[in-house]
DNA sequence: CAAAATCATTGACTTAGACAACGTTATACC
DNA sequence: GGTATAACGTTGTCTAAGTCAATGATTTTG
């Protein structure tokens, strides 16, 4: 982080962790993973808005989810946490809130044309983003990264259950 | 649409990541590196200490760190936030701190006795949580994965700068 | 010997994340 | 049909964590 040393010789005396840490592959994705979000949020910033923004248009436009519950928990964001982030998005003109006429007391939140174009620059930016992390790597290692951390993830987190067949589909 | 009858005893409505954010690898070690910390500092929590603990001890074994300024460069903590970490180990005669004679303004630290014995534990829990972790992994894949972290790691953590004796990559 | 830099320590500040209370509305039960 | 229970979105509070600047003691520099 805060790795600045422009100093003339070397006032740094190389440091350096512990073989028995970077020797876990735990470990390394623990720092990786905070190494992304930090970049990430670095990226975002200038954008006014965060990664969790991105995240809350792209589940809008994948339609299905429409209320503020299931886009939380899609996420796994907290419920509170989410209102705060709508009404940023709902104040730029991104997405739209209103009462659910079956259900008054849920919200349908929906995109408006503008937070389409919003989440095209998004995807650019996010693009970009993975193309930088994932700069050591070429195409055959990145889809081996993927499919590992797949497999781990669908034990860890299990909202990436895998099912790419439709079970709405007749 | 979809009107729901069928609703026997499923208060799980399936709640699922949007396909686009599980498709990307960065996404994945973002979320991968939170559930990995999350189940780590639940099961530190059982001894009384922290993983930042552990990592302590552990660069306090390698040897060659002695003061404190080293140990947060090597781990990348912050000074201030290391004292607190080091009272509570030392409070738990884990560690020991003593002027430095050659320079009265440092600490030297080193692991009492005891503070090996805790780390031999340490490093039983983390060989756990590791195998645990990685479980649907077998061995080819996880130094599959291994390696592929590294490289990712030695760009964007420098301080995983490999130096051992593996020279051998462009 | 004086000025600047370094080290460990302390305290203040900001932030994010989790958590519970509330008013509103729908569902379950008798 | 009326009442109790649960769900929804909203708000506010609380805690933990991380960052940052200031301090006293000591060393280095000039």
């Amino acid at each position: 982080m805060n790795t600045i040393s422009p100093k003339t010789s070397a006032p740094r005396p190389a440091p350096r962790l512990p073989d028995e840490l970077v020797a876990s592959p735990t470990f390394l994705i623990k720092r990786l993973g905070f190494a992304a979000k930090e970049r990430a949020m670095a990226a975002y910033e200038e954008t006014g808005l965060h990664p969790y923004h991105h995240a809350i248009l792209i589940v809008l436009d994948e339609g299905s989810h429409a209320n503020q519950g299931s886009i939380a928990d899609a996420l796994g964001y907290d419920r509170g946490q989410l209102v705060g982030l709508l009404d940023e998005l709902e104040e730029r003109e991104l997405v739209e809130r209103r009462r659910d006429p079956d259900d008054r007391r849920r919200h349908l939140v929906r995109l408006t044309p503008e937070g389409k174009r919003a989440l095209r620059r998004f995807r650019a930016l996010a693009r970009q983003l993975e193309d930088e992390f994932l700069a050591p790597l070429n195409e055959d290692e990145r889809a081996n990264l993927h499919a590992l951390l797949l497999r781990l993830a669908e034990k860890h987190e299990p909202r990436c259950a895998i099912l790419s067949a439709d079970s709405s589909k007749p």
